[in-house]
DNA sequence: TACAGTGATGACAGTAACTGACATCAACCC
DNA sequence: GGGTTGATGTCAGTTACTGTCATCACTGTA
């Protein structure tokens, strides 16, 4: 048996999730995070650079999956294509956890520090695509203008996933999205 | 002659730009912003909701110009033209203080928690816009497709209009870009 | 078996952002 | 003249976050 209970950084992430589900983000301390998993708040800024950051660990594992995905995409594939295949891959991994999903998205929507960083997330995730996209050589702005659009993307659906009553499939929701953006844009004059 | 110097939100809101700018947003405290404009920090406080907000106090006008813009334009107008022109208006406004807004941007991007405010009001923006266009009888979710969308534009044309070195127009980088994303966007497969 | 690292954690003091409560006092109104 | 108002000051407090050093179970090595 080692010195310490196994697992702090699991243990203090479950007890912010915890915390902030009950009492909200800006009602619940760092003191009473780390409490709670039986360390000292110093522990807590070891294992998290700051109180929001509990919640936003796993972005870049999805970041690490959509680059993979576009970087593995056919040679011939058109740069919005590729994007829009690595987002409903990335959805059928998301749908796989849609319990947890929607928990943190209530906690974060319910809070505007949080909303800011979720959206610096987002925009990370826009310059690791486009980054991926320039590597499969695609030029500039078309590949920045190409990631950003896939985000927009992303958004709307994952809105319909989160807020629709009909349940439809997430990847279903990510292609919809596409269309529709297609719809808009091709209609309008140049 | 009154109790007071006049001006006391523009005095704070000068010294903290010119701080920010001489030694960094993160190596200024709020002490430092208020005794150069012979202030207290609690009167700083009184002004600005937090540090950053200083930075982005403009994006409220802005935002009303946009809004302002998309709600008078003609009615059989498509969305999507209607916003691409409503950010051409702004970009023209914009270009009148090149000066200005450049120092804002460099100070800015220098900072990880400044870059997230400002994608905060960048969202706002696009709420706000779509809000405008529900009114103007566009469903989503058109309505917040055709806003993101013009906000991804107007983007990739502030991002030229900083850094390239030919000196476009900055309405005209909006329209360039607005015809990138359609050979984007209308190239690819359904 | 001794013993010098090593690494995760604790202890503790400090900085600075932000808030609440109340005092002050020129200007304004009647 | 006297009451009110509104911008500011004063001050004490909370809490996020950081730097620094101590502790001590574990590990590898002689």
């Amino acid at each position: 048996m080692g010195r310490w209970e196994p697992d702090s950084r699991g243990r203090l992430e479950r007890a912010a999730l915890a915390l902030y589900g009950e009492r909200g983000f800006e009602n619940t301390t760092v003191a009473e995070i780390a409490a709670r998993a039986g360390l000292t708040e110093r522990t807590f800024f070891r294992y998290f650079a700051d109180k929001r950051e509990v919640l936003f660990w796993g972005a870049a594992a999805l970041r690490e999956l959509l680059v993979g995905a576009v970087a593995s995409a056919p040679e011939t594939a058109a740069p919005m294509d590729v994007v829009v295949a690595a987002f409903e891959t990335a959805a059928a991994v998301l749908q796989e956890r849609r319990e947890g999903a929607l928990l943190r998205q209530v906690v974060i929507s319910a809070n505007a520090e949080l909303r800011e960083r979720e959206l610096i997330k987002l925009a990370l995730l826009g310059a690791a695509l486009a980054d991926a996209l320039r590597r499969r050589g695609v030029a500039d702005p078309a590949a920045s203008l190409t990631a950003d659009t896939g985000i927009a993307i992303f958004r709307a659906a994952f809105e319909a996933w989160v807020h629709e009553t009909e349940r439809r499939e997430f990847p279903q929701l990510i292609r919809d999205s596409f269309n529709e953006l297609k719809a808009v844009t091709s209609g309008a004059a140049s």
